[in-house]
DNA sequence: ACGACAATTCTAGTATCATCGAAATATAGA
DNA sequence: TCTATATTTCGATGATACTAGAATTGTCGT
């Protein structure tokens, strides 16, 4: 998987209600779901719903099949699995297990600024 | 790793600069670099700079540290990894194994708006 | 205290994204 | 063909995101 479509499917990850798609289409497996029932699901207007599959779909993370009046999505597993490849050996030094080691998740503390360390060596501020 | 947060290293991770700097201070490892060699790295001005810094430090993927006048900044591999456990598990039915069986990948030919499979049953349109 | 350096914050301009009503397009049934 | 249904496209609006110059803050060497 090359950059520009990682960043394409992350993009279309990043954002509530498109995560939720994914998941629940993850979920479904490959019969998938129709466009209405997953609006109706996520309580979401047709036109709201329309431009989010678009772009899960244009990431390459859904696919859609027309059956009748409706229009199928479900979702792609090898592009997803393409998406964690690409993240675990460009992002994770190539291993997950390399990943347990330091820092912290969810920005704790650590998303303060940052604190001195090795700092002053000479007299401290004379003014204020 | 909980939804929100989820979505927010998702987002910080889908622009191609900060993706860049994520991987260069995955490969540098728990020493990390300095903001301006980052930056430098990159050819991007310092504003800019510490603009995305600062997203990827909200969505608690790196840390910084100062070291005199330098920031350093180094990747958080525990947020990482929980970001990979959480697509694994949420978007890829528990196991990646799983992945690996329908769709493609990079948005080719499925990516186009979708196919009739079951329709048509009468005769066909009539007016043109 | 002063000047140079590293990085950040302020700020404003541009661009892209998200939401959704209204209108348009396919499909099915009678 | 006419009507109802499923979904998409159009278009307008408000909200965020990205970029980068100018000004600011923090730190060091002298």
């Amino acid at each position: 998987m090359k950059k520009p479509n990682v960043i394409a499917a992350l993009g279309a990850l990043a954002q509530e209600t498109r995560l939720d798609i994914f998941r629940m289409l993850v979920q479904k497996g490959p019969e998938g779901l129709p466009a209405g029932e997953i609006g109706s699901r996520l309580a979401q207007p047709s036109p709201t719903m329309s431009f989010h599959l678009n772009q899960l779909r244009f990431a390459g993370l859904i696919s859609s099949r027309r059956v009748s009046r409706s229009i199928i999505y479900s979702a792609n597993f090898k592009a997803m699995n393409d998406l964690l490849s690409y993240l675990t050996e460009n992002c994770c030094g190539g291993r997950t297990e390399l990943c347990d080691t330091t820092g912290a998740a969810g920005c704790g503390p650590e998303c303060a600024p940052e604190k001195t360390i090795v700092a002053s060596k000479k007299n401290r501020r004379v003014t204020a």
